[in-house]
DNA sequence: CCGGTTATGTAAAACGTTTCAAAACAAATG
DNA sequence: CATTTGTTTTGAAACGTTTTACATAACCGG
């Protein structure tokens, strides 16, 4: 293909001449210019980005790592980024990693040797030694997104995830549940630990008696909460309502409810943090604590860009983001009725 | 960074044996190559991909441009494509065009100045003039997904369209339904044209009439398609049974049917092309005709790597993949109460 | 002991840009 | 007119690899 040597050829100049009617217009007369970008035109040509990021050590490349892009939230995570990153004229160099940390690392490699000029990262599971030598490693700016983790000083964006689970919970304490269901993340991770945390934080704020027998740890995973929510429906005093910690876990629980008969809102009440595109096509349609996903990605990248161009520097600082309830129809009181042992609903607090 | 000479250095040995114990290992003794493993690890070496593209005029990168990220058809394409592609050593720069013509074009333009080593591109929109001369002008082998054009004589990996909506149309024609409402794409693309014809094709085999009135063009969208949805249901004589060709569509009509209180399928059955992996949480789940999405994408890298090798040359060819009807429990036969004006079912096969 | 093969290592030339420093030219100043 | 100042233009170095072609040493059959 054309080289910029055939450029300067075709223009009757020499190559620095071509190369600066690209990069710095003002450093050239406006009569050349002209004749270059016409050779250009003309000859068709683009400059190779391998031989332009060999000399200008950077690559214009952006990694981004999600743990799964299957799941809808990363999926508008990716949007996100790849929109505003090709804004500011990066491209993305997306890595998934199936919740395999093991990909996760090998993406980390391929990132590192291709001299990305960032990374943005969905850390899949908890962060094991290597991945964190691995991380320090990297000479490149990182900004992790969703889960975050302490130790490296990296700059990160999570969702306040206490408050979302307080959130889910309250809800369905103002509706008059008291047996509240949790389908909890792995504890080992921040999502799962904080949305924990949340969901006790707001039954202690309500009297309500935390009742470890009632939280079942699903792993984020569809399949996994549907066996959790079977198991517990199927308690001598099943929950008047189930809280899911993330969007997967609420599709497995729905799939659950659905095959044992049991009618939402009806029989039971279900909320979930996470929303989605589809999240109102459900029937009945869920409520949930939206994420503001797309903020989040635009603010992953602000971060990121602004450490690459140097208006950033210093250990990095944790950004949390609000959620927001979503209120739909799937929230409703409980009816004493389809209690095996019908309880006082309204009474005292302990219990 | 740690570069080559450093390794060298350490190592006591020349640049170039560095490279080959690395790339060629067979050229240097088994003493050597040790000793220059070590120095590469205690430097923590990784070479520069750029200079290392620029040298082998190939970057180990593969284009994947992808009409729209959100929709669940594509999320799996890109997850099947990033895993095999990542696998053979290349990865994979992702570029979502947000059903953008403009966007594609200027993706197209990025790729072709990475000097990624080929493209796999699903198309938004029917090809325009500029895009079919961009893509005449790069050089690198392209393979289309999901949606063909001639002309270029590039390869193409599609589903049978044809067969798939015919086989959705006659699902409900074996149930009894003789109104079959069609949630048709943009006739412009293959994809659009292909299954209308298959679904006149099937209409025709069981001798029923084609009536115009039921098929409503909603370009793959999901709020087009619950406007239509509901143009079709207040119809004088609304269909028994809608077919949306694609699952954008089949989410839009779902939520029309319910926000319409018409009860799927007792009311009104449902089809759709496109399974994805919540098609059996909705209720009812929903009988679909799914696409080898996986296939799909490991064809395509297929066909992309045997070109960048050289084992496949000469103008591509279109590689057509069969769908496989899902039935659950969206499709059920009409019942003649529910009609505004009951026709005779199993009658006249004219109007 | 010599010409020839084989094994192993290396110097140096690419690859295609950007950019620094200097050259060439024009204009302005003393 | 000689010098300075400023504006355009350019030659050449550098970026970090891979790879070609050659050098050296070792080995072997004659």
């Amino acid at each position: 293909m054309a080289t910029i040597r055939d450029v300067a050829r075709l223009a009757g100049v020499s190559v620095a001449t071509v190369s600066n009617s690209v990069n710095d217009p003002g450093r050239v007369s406006e009569q050349l210019r002209a004749r270059v970008l016409k050779a250009i035109e003309s000859l068709n040509y683009a400059p190779r980005a391998a031989a332009r990021s060999l000399r200008k050590q950077s690559s214009g490349l952006l990694g981004l790592i999600v743990a799964d892009i299957t799941n809808p939230f990363f999926t508008e995570l990716v949007q996100a980024v790849e929109g505003i990153a090709s804004q500011q004229g990066f491209s993305v160099l997306l890595c998934n990693s199936d919740e395999d940390p093991a990909r996760e690392e090998k993406h980390l490699q391929v990132l590192r040797s291709q001299w990305v000029d960032g990374i943005i990262l969905a850390t899949t599971g908890d962060v094991s030694l290597s991945r964190s030598s691995l991380l320090s490693q990297i000479r490149v700016p990182v900004v992790l997104v969703d889960r975050a983790f302490d130790g490296l000083g990296l700059d990160a964006v999570v969702l306040d995830n206490r408050l979302a689970a307080h959130q889910a919970t309250e809800h369905l304490i103002r509706r008059g549940h008291r047996r509240i269901g949790l389908l909890s993340g792995p504890t080992s991770v921040t999502t799962g630990a904080d949305r924990l945390a949340g969901y006790r934080e707001a039954l202690l704020a309500s009297q309500i008696r935390f009742d470890p027998g009632l939280v079942l740890e699903a792993g984020f995973r569809e399949q996994q909460a549907y066996d959790a929510t079977v198991a517990l429906m199927r308690l001598p005093q099943p929950p008047t309502a189930v809280f899911a910690a993330n969007n997967l876990m609420a599709i497995g629980m729905m799939r659950a409810l659905s095959d044992l008969d049991l009618r939402c809102p009806d029989d039971v009440s279900v909320i979930s943090i996470d929303d989605f595109a589809w999240a109102n096509v459900f029937r009945p349609k869920l409520t949930t604590v939206a994420q503001p996903v797309r903020e989040m990605g635009e603010m992953a990248v602000k971060l990121l860009t602004d450490r690459i161009n140097g208006h950033r520097s210093g250990t990095g600082s944790t950004h949390m983001l609000e959620s927001r309830l979503v209120i739909r129809e799937s929230c409703a009181a409980p009816v004493q009725g389809t209690q095996p042992e019908p309880m006082p609903v309204e009474s005292a607090p302990s219990r």
